[in-house]
DNA sequence: TCAATTTGCGTAATCGTTTGCGCAAAGTAG
DNA sequence: CTACTTTGCGCAAACGATTACGCAAATTGA
């Protein structure tokens, strides 16, 4: 019931005693062919079972009509979320997005647009890896004119579009908020590594302890890499310290799991001995118990712009368009973590 | 600093005053070509900067060393984590994957489907969409002899090869776990679609009820779209009932954790008054109150006997391969949500 | 009615790689 | 030293679609 050979446009053209051209531009619609023909092209198409090969088409015209999006991980909301964003404006526009994972790791992240290149695609969208500190796998995609976009996990080091959101302010009216809750001794979660969000966060910690005259503690800024483990054994060491914390704002949400964990487990009170707000909007945030405080990164929304800011640069061609950095503003999600009053 | 023109092996080809077919079987590591040529020719490439053409080599052997992979959606813990067993299987024979989602959603489905043929993917592995009932755009990708594997969310009504977990064998244990938990009125919390794998979930739980002797009532099974929200009206309905139950087995984690949310805002304990256990084993189950007894899916594991079982197809050729059918022993994860003594 | 335009389609080159075939030079066997 | 095999590479035709160019027929305008 099924025809083996790969059928194309020649053997539409053979049936209907035409050639291959007219085929093709009946396909696309093209205006210098009659009505007629397309018709009966269409009809044959399908009595063939054609499929169109995208392939060779790409090859021609030198598109593919592919994005490909790298991501560290998928399985993360917020990563799964922007890619959602992204994919509702690419297919909109006839694009087929192609969703790579780096899993966090160097190499994996260059091999990955190593692969992109070389399957030719249109442009690439990424969130850059906990652990790349090294960009000319960037640099060398922008040096072959490929359109680039950098979402969230950005850097300065290279002159590119990014869409973020203002981790900064995020940090800070998480932090604000706090201390209006007579929090005093707020700690933070940190990372130790390059991206920029989590030094952004930890600035708008500072200055948010600056500005209502708390005084800076460095031992309540513990460095990790922001996963449940890493939070049990963060809030740990807080709790050895002589003076423990009122607040823990925490710049990952799976930290403040594994923090509200140990603290439950030791028949801490949260919120009213310790406050305790992540960063992220899991949404496992809303099931805990308290609810996690937390801050909305308008992950769709991400997804939308960048997307759309990435086919701006088609349409000026390849110059023209400067990089630009858009900032989105986060949501302060307040819940029974940190209400104290 | 970069060169804008692409360059071709025909350009490595001219620089050294060989042919294209030379560099490009030098590229390839073909044997017939001596050292000294394959030396320079690496060398040429790298100062050129070249690089491959992917769909040039695409379009000449019909192989695009691209699979797609069809998920209903990324975001689900169980399904990223197939995909990334895919990814080790899959990138260590140097293929691709392309990721698509569905959004259990048909019509997408379909399109999706259409896609990666026109993108001439060398094969699809797909989990079904909820919503889907219809299955000729898979007979499609079948009829054209392209390999398909279908992973959980698989069906009857196609001939193909299929892995997924023993999804019977682990209701009937978690149900008999609660059974032996001294639950007597155990719920259910099923779909009414036509997926195979809550049929099987119903199918466990009905046989544990009738090998322990427990009469099945009908009212204790609620058929929901089994999101956080409905199971938070299924408990609802079943704590309307003149006899509440005393455990609720929910075929999704999401609506078991709506199940525990009703019941802790009323105040009813969990596991004395009612045990709740889930399916799938998401990663937020451990983190609830009470962590909640699931059902672990092997999702890595998975993942590479997909993957496994789809590189098979390949090496046999188009026939002798039948279609084979895989079942992995799911594990039941007792947690505290169902410990009641 | 005749030149000018439009309509409809064919010719052939092209995108960048791969590969079957062929052929000369070098190596091996007897 | 002849005959045969191996080594190393070039020639040219694919793969399937797109498209600049051209040309005849049909249409239009005056």
């Amino acid at each position: 019931m099924s025809t083996k050979t790969k059928v194309t446009i020649h053997d539409i053209a053979e049936k209907l005693n035409i050639t291959a051209s007219t085929v093709s531009r009946a396909l696309n619609d093209n205006p210098r062919i009659s009505d007629a023909t397309k018709k009966a092209v269409l009809k044959a198409a399908k009595q063939l079972n054609y499929q169109p090969n995208n392939i060779a088409a790409a090859l021609r015209h030198g598109k593919s009509y592919i994005i490909g999006v790298i991501v560290p991980t998928a399985d993360r909301f917020f990563f799964a979320s922007v890619v959602r964003g992204i994919e509702e404006i690419a297919n909109n526009l006839n694009y087929k997005v192609i969703i790579c994972q780096s899993y966090d790791n160097y190499e994996k992240e260059v091999q990955t647009i190593e692969a992109l290149l070389n399957a030719r695609v249109d442009g690439i969208i990424a969130s850059i890896g906990k652990n790349t500190e090294n960009f000319d796998h960037f640099k060398k995609v922008q040096s072959k004119g490929i359109p680039l976009v950098l979402f969230d996990r950005t850097t300065d080091e290279l002159e590119v579009s990014q869409v973020m959101i203002d981790d900064y302010l995020g940090a800070y009216k998480t932090v604000e908020h706090l201390i209006q809750q007579d929090c005093r001794r707020i700690a933070h979660f940190t990372s130790p590594k390059k991206v920029s969000v989590f030094k952004e966060r930890l600035r708008g910690y500072m200055d948010a302890l600056r500005d209502y005259e708390i005084p800076y503690d460095e031992q309540l800024v513990i460095k990790s890499d922001l996963q449940l483990e890493d939070g049990r054994e963060s809030m740990k060491k807080l709790l050895k310290l002589k003076q423990s914390p009122d607040a823990v704002f925490s710049a990952s949400d799976y930290a403040a799991m594994g923090a509200m964990q140990v603290l439950k487990e030791r028949g801490i009170q949260i919120p009213q001995e310790v406050a305790l707000a992540g960063f992220s909007n899991e949404p496992f945030t809303s099931f805990t118990d308290p609810p996690l405080t937390t801050v909305d990164q308008r992950s769709i929304k991400m997804g939308n712009i960048t997307a759309e800011l990435f086919f701006e640069h088609f349409k000026d061609g390849e110059k023209g368009i400067v990089s630009q950095k858009t900032v989105l503003k986060p949501e302060l999600i307040i819940r029974k973590s940190t209400l104290r009053k």
